[in-house]
DNA sequence: CGCGCAACCTGTCTGC
DNA sequence: TGCAGACAGGTTGCGC
């Protein structure tokens, strides 16, 4: 569910609620959340401490807690932070009480899908391999170029959408995303990374940036799971150029929008606007085609 | 190493 | 109405 837009929202209005603040209090629910530690462990870990900042890298929700130790939390597709929820949702999965001067507060982990976690860093050298091994660059930094994309792209036969989808390539797009910043660009989601032109990730890099910015500024996509600290919903959803758009006009041309799978996920794409590769390049692939028929 | 796909879970919706 | 099957914002691990 959440994408960066969607954890971006949730940092922004979390983080003065809980930076400076203590933990007083965790609770960990289900063992899957703080695996491979027990919930126990992670608990002790974290109990105590005091809130430094809360940061975000890709799709995760960073904690910098006092004593130089970090929790990396990851909502995946269906988990939700909830500020003082009344009543409790019905799939608690962590539990936060936080204190400051003025009182105590609540915050609780919802996440049907279990499939949610929260990684324990130990010290600055921890937390950078942590993220080193899993995620690329930041699209909203100014090292996010052209040169890095097609460098990254250099070579690679899988399309481009599974490559926008690689969090080691660039941290935080997710499925809607990656739609919209495709039609955006005005590239077919099928078309393999390392044939796009100079110009096409020019585009590309300019629509991942812009569908990403319209993301924060709607505070983000509700479609289903997702939602803001106090359960309202973002709007994002209402803004969808191509995504979740199939059998409605393409806003460009006016095209019939299709769905379709890439990379394994329902893909939306207008093919008046983003041109369908041919068939599949390579001579390795004609060759298999030759033998099949023959 | 690159790539595609199953698996991890639960809930909801669709079609028969 | 009931039920099987598909699908869902993400990531990881496996086999080729």
């Amino acid at each position: 569910m959440p994408e960066l837009p969607e954890v971006e929202t949730i940092r922004r209005q979390l983080a003065p609620l809980v930076e400076g603040r203590r933990l007083v209090d965790v609770e960990i629910l289900d063992e899957r959340w703080s695996r491979p530690l027990a919930p126990a462990e992670l608990a002790a870990a974290l109990a105590g401490r005091r809130v430094e900042e809360l940061g975000r890298r890709g799709k995760y929700l960073l904690w910098a807690l006092e004593g130089d130790v970090y929790l990396a939390q990851h909502l995946r597709m269906t988990g939700a932070l909830l500020y003082e929820p009344e009543p409790e949702p019905s799939h608690v999965r962590m539990r936060l009480l936080l204190r400051d001067g003025a009182g105590e507060h609540r915050l609780v982990v919802d996440d049907p899908r279990r499939f949610g976690t929260g990684e324990l860093l130990l010290g600055t050298d921890a937390l950078d391999d942590f993220f080193a091994a899993r995620l690329g660059l930041e699209p909203l930094d100014e090292a996010f170029t052209i040169e890095h994309l097609r460098r990254a792209a250099r070579g690679r036969r899988a399309p481009v959408k599974a490559f926008l989808l690689d969090q080691r390539r660039v941290a935080g797009v997710g499925n809607i995303y990656a739609d919209e910043a495709l039609f955006r660009a005005g590239v077919h989601p099928l078309r393999p990374a390392g044939r796009l032109t100079r110009g096409e990730w020019e585009r590309l890099r300019t629509g991942v940036i812009a569908a990403l910015r319209a993301g924060i500024d709607a505070q983000g996509a509700s479609i289903d799971d997702f939602r803001h600290l106090d359960g309202a919903r973002g709007s994002f959803q209402e803004e969808f150029l191509i995504h979740r758009r199939a059998g409605e006009p393409c806003p460009r041309c006016g095209r019939e929008i299709v769905k379709m799978v890439a990379a394994g996920r329902g893909t939306y794409a207008c093919e008046g606007c983003q041109r369908r590769p041919r068939r599949r390049g390579g001579t390795r692939q004609k060759a298999r085609e030759r033998v099949a028929v023959g």
